[in-house]
This record gives C-alpha cells, structure tokens and sequence, in this order.
DNA sequence: AGATTTTACCCCACTTTTCCCCACTTTTAC
DNA sequence: GTAAAAGTGGGGAAAAGTGGGGTAAAATCT
C-alpha cells in the first residue's frame, strides 16, 4: 500500500527520485500513465497488467473505444529505475501534467500519483473553496 | 506490448525510424497497414498473419467484404528495417495520412501507429471537446 | 534492345538523446 | 554527533535519430 506526501524535484535530464518508501514495493520497475486531474500515476506491474487486460478487449470497432486505447497505451511508458532510484518522465506526460520542475507525490492506495507543484497548489485551492460539499459526501458514506 | 509516444520525422527518401523501445518486438520486420482515423498501423508479422487469415475468410460472395478486403490487402506492405532501423513508407499508405514531414508514433498495445503531427494534434483537440465523456470511460477501468 | 531516368538499398557520418556511473548535499536514524 | 540512507546534479560513453552519398536494380523512354 502506497502512503504518505513527498516533495522532489524533476532534474534537467527529466528523471524524478522515486520516494524511497515506495521502492520495494514497486521491485525496480513500474508503469507510469496519465492519471486523472492533471497528474501521473504509477501503477506496480501486477496492477497495470489487470487494467491493461480489460481494456486491450476493448472492440476495436469502436471509434470512441479506439481513442480511448490509444490514449492509455500511448500514455503509458514502463520506467525502470535506475541505480539512484530515479524515473525518467517523458516528454508527453511532462506535458500532460505540466511538470517543469517542483513535485509532489503523494502515495493513493495500489497506485502513487505525481504533481505538478503548482497544479496541486491549484487544484488543492480549489478543493478549499468547495470543501463544505465534500465533507457532505463524506458524511454520505459516514466516514 | 507497444507503449508510449515519440515524435520523428520521415526524410527526402521516405524513411522513418522505428522507435528503438518497438524494434525487439517486431524482429526486422513488420506489416504496415492503412489504420483507421488517417493512421498508419504496424504489426508484428505474427499479429498480421491471424488477421489476414480472419479478412480472408469472409464471404467474397458480399461487395462489401470484396471491397474490403481489397482495401485491406491493397493497403499492407511488408516492411523490413534497414541499418538503422528505419521503414520505407509507400506513396499510397503515406497519402492516406497526409505524412509529409512530422510525425508521431503511439504505442497501442498490439499495434503502433503512425500519425501525420498535423493530423494527429487536429484529432487530439477534437478529442478535448468531448472529454467528459473520454474521461467517464477510463473511470470505468481505472483501478 | 539499348540508353536514360528513377527508385531502392546499403553504408557512412553527424547530431541528439539516453543511460550508466560517480560525487556532492541533505535528510534520517541511532 | 556521527553514520547511513535518500535526494540531487553532472560527466561521459553509448545508443538512437537523422541526413546523404554511391551503387545496383527497376522502370521508362526512344
């Protein structure tokens, strides 16, 4: 299980430490992809194989289908880490999660999401403003 | 499994350079095939031949299996990688999705494609406008 | 058929990117 | 406070990407 917050920066070389607490449990390689809100997400290879199966017998007949499996697998990259314990972030995801230097990531559970400082500033303001509503859902599921 | 982005380019000599990540995969050899949304499809040989087999089995009785098949065989090549690993793209596939210089090329699971740039950021931005609908679909697979 | 042009393909050269390794700084643990 | 681990930066070799020349094969023309 994926916990906790950590701040990193993004080199010049695009290579990201990976929290060495969440080393072992990904066992020297992992799945990197587009997640929701503007971030990453690392998935361990158990995990992105089970997400990958499903949607890989996806009709391809489907026009919408057909973006949809091009947008996962085209936005999946398998990194491994290197000797440092460090990823490299390509191009296409940076972009994705307008990643320039400043990190957050934070573990969620099966999967470790990775920010954009700025974009989680942001994104963290804007839950601020609509908080009230979220602790009503909360109360929902009565947590 | 085919993953990830790249962006190159095809030369005066017709010429584009498989990604490095693709080549242990398709062994010196692919079939390049016309794809659907104006893109070029690459299979491995193996891939190919269990759908080949499939298309030529339909009922030439019916035009429309005729025509597509015709369509189909019409538009494959066998594509052998030079040197450096680079395809030679034929006039017909190359017309078909409007390749003149910048390319990208996607990962999608069994398959690559090949997108003109221009074609492939128009078709992205069309994609934006539907996201909602996009993003409810990878919730449903999302773990 | 022979000559000429075009196309394909093998090879070399240059540039850019990637990746492995080492070093330094900062944080954590005892 | 000291030692170990984690985080960060960068040099340099190797690989990938790109362009182009030269020769052989194919196609076209006369």
């Amino acid at each position: 299980m994926f916990l906790g917050t950590y701040t990193n920066k993004i080199d010049d070389k695009n290579r990201m430490a990976v929290p060495a607490k969440f080393r072992d449990q990904l066992g020297g390689k992992c799945m990197l992809t587009k997640g929701f809100d503007e971030c990453l997400y690392i998935y361990t290879m158990e995990d992105f194989e089970v997400m990958a199966a499903k949607i890989a017998a996806l009709p391809q007949s489907d026009a919408d289908f057909r973006e949809f499996i091009r947008d996962f697998f085209g936005n999946s990259e398998l990194c491994e880490l290197d000797g440092q314990g460090r990823i490299k972030i390509p191009q296409n995801l940076r972009e994705y999660a307008h990643i320039t230097k400043d990190l957050v990531t934070t573990g969620a559970m099966n999967k470790v999401e990775i920010w954009s400082a700025e974009t989680k500033a942001d994104f963290d303001l804007a839950k601020k403003m609509k908080d009230s509503k979220f602790t009503d859902k909360l109360r929902e599921f009565s947590i």
